[in-house]
DNA sequence: AGATTCTGATTGAACTGTCAATCAAAATGA
DNA sequence: TCATTTTGATTGACAGTTCAATCAGAATCT
């Protein structure tokens, strides 16, 4: 049959390989955003992505793995954004922990589709050792930045307090804000929920931190 | 523990109709908890009840609703235990946010299986408006209550800030404690999270919370 | 009391649909 | 040509649902 010139099947294998598992990738995070995780099928992700279902074990083996990957690929995602963040941040430790604050809120990270999909990984993740590994409590370098920053803080501002509580409670704010906005039927604003968060700080840190962000000197 | 949601005593036609409902939803719990939201199935619930698959359906009319009477039973339950918390508590606003909050603590409620259950529902939650409405952060009775015991005690301490998202950072601090319980892989233990949120309290109203909690005057 | 009838809880097998995985053939690119 | 990618039909397993048969206990009757 003549297809060259036919419109209609035109864009056959024209990505590469990794671009075709990103593809796939981000077509699992609709899917499971859009039908939970129970109810996310092979079949539904190959056909929000415009391509045959075979195709997805072909890339990935199993489903398994391809939820793995996707799990994985929104992870690295996350570390990528705080630390880019973080390199154009001063070396102050305030405005260290201002910009990874700011930047879990960033319209790259903080989208409807991959907050459900966190959402979806966090309430599996707990019979799932394979992917409570990859979830956001578990990055051990982050945690422990952030213990850092608040240990600093803490001595430099002359402040009292348990640093370890302070930036576990920074960082359960935002997962929780992050709850709220994907849970709650009638939900506040992105602004409302990174404002909450500031409350904290300024709570905690009132000479560096106001209800707007970090105070300037 | 109970003699109903024991499968030991085998149980051949003694419960009402109440208990044998309430036994398969023990058992739906438990299998949450131990297997995740997706990989649930009736016949693992009615194996762990010592029953047979077909009487969930009788009893519930289908999986669906059985998940969603589930779901019920434990908003019901968490309801309940922080209405008895706050009958016995104080008049003093900074009293009732303290029953309040160790009632999140409470034994009864803060159990792994519990925990898991709640944190499954609150992953397929999004993509459920069943499930939606009884999913904690929807509980308007419980926000408005904590909202208006924040802003009397604000009033009252002449503390600077703002009620709402005060209520809402204790609000998310606990179930940001809750979920690090369940997701983590070497987590703290109970007193500690319960710590984390009196430090919260303490940097919010200081001359009412300390690091153990309410501060006798 | 004892026998009979009634109710509805319970079982388990059969049915149905769905989904992940497989694979052979076709299409594509080098 | 040869390797890689893509398709789509097929398969096998498994889960939810249905249903006819069973059975224990309650209610009713004699």
């Amino acid at each position: 049959m003549d297809d060259i010139t036919d419109p209609a099947n035109l864009p056959r294998r024209k990505l590469s390989r990794e671009e075709r598992r990103l593809q796939l990738i981000e077509a699992t995070i609709s899917v499971i955003a859009e039908n939970g995780f129970a109810r996310t099928t092979l079949g539904e992700v190959a056909r929000r992505a415009g391509l045959s279902h075979g195709l997805a074990n072909f890339h990935f083996e199993s489903k398994e793995k391809l939820l793995a990957a996707t799990l994985d690929h929104l992870s690295d995602e996350y570390r990528a954004n705080w630390q880019a963040a973080l390199a154009v941040a001063g070396p102050h430790p305030a405005d260290r922990i201002a910009a990874l604050i700011a930047a879990d809120f960033a319209p790259v990270i903080c989208t409807p589709d991959r907050l459900a999909a966190w959402c979806a990984f966090w309430g599996e993740a707990q019979s799932r050792p394979l992917y409570q590994a990859h979830c956001g409590s578990n990055d051990a370098e982050y945690q422990r930045l952030l213990d850092g920053l608040c240990r600093e803080l803490l001595a430099l501002g002359g402040y009292p307090g348990d640093a370890v509580r302070m930036a576990r409670v920074l960082r359960v704010t935002t997962e929780g804000v992050w709850l709220d906005l994907m849970t709650m039927q009638a939900p506040y604003d992105r602004d409302e929920a990174l404002a909450t968060v500031w409350a904290v700080a300024a709570a905690f840190f009132p000479r560096h931190f106001g209800p707007e962000g970090r105070l300037t000197v």
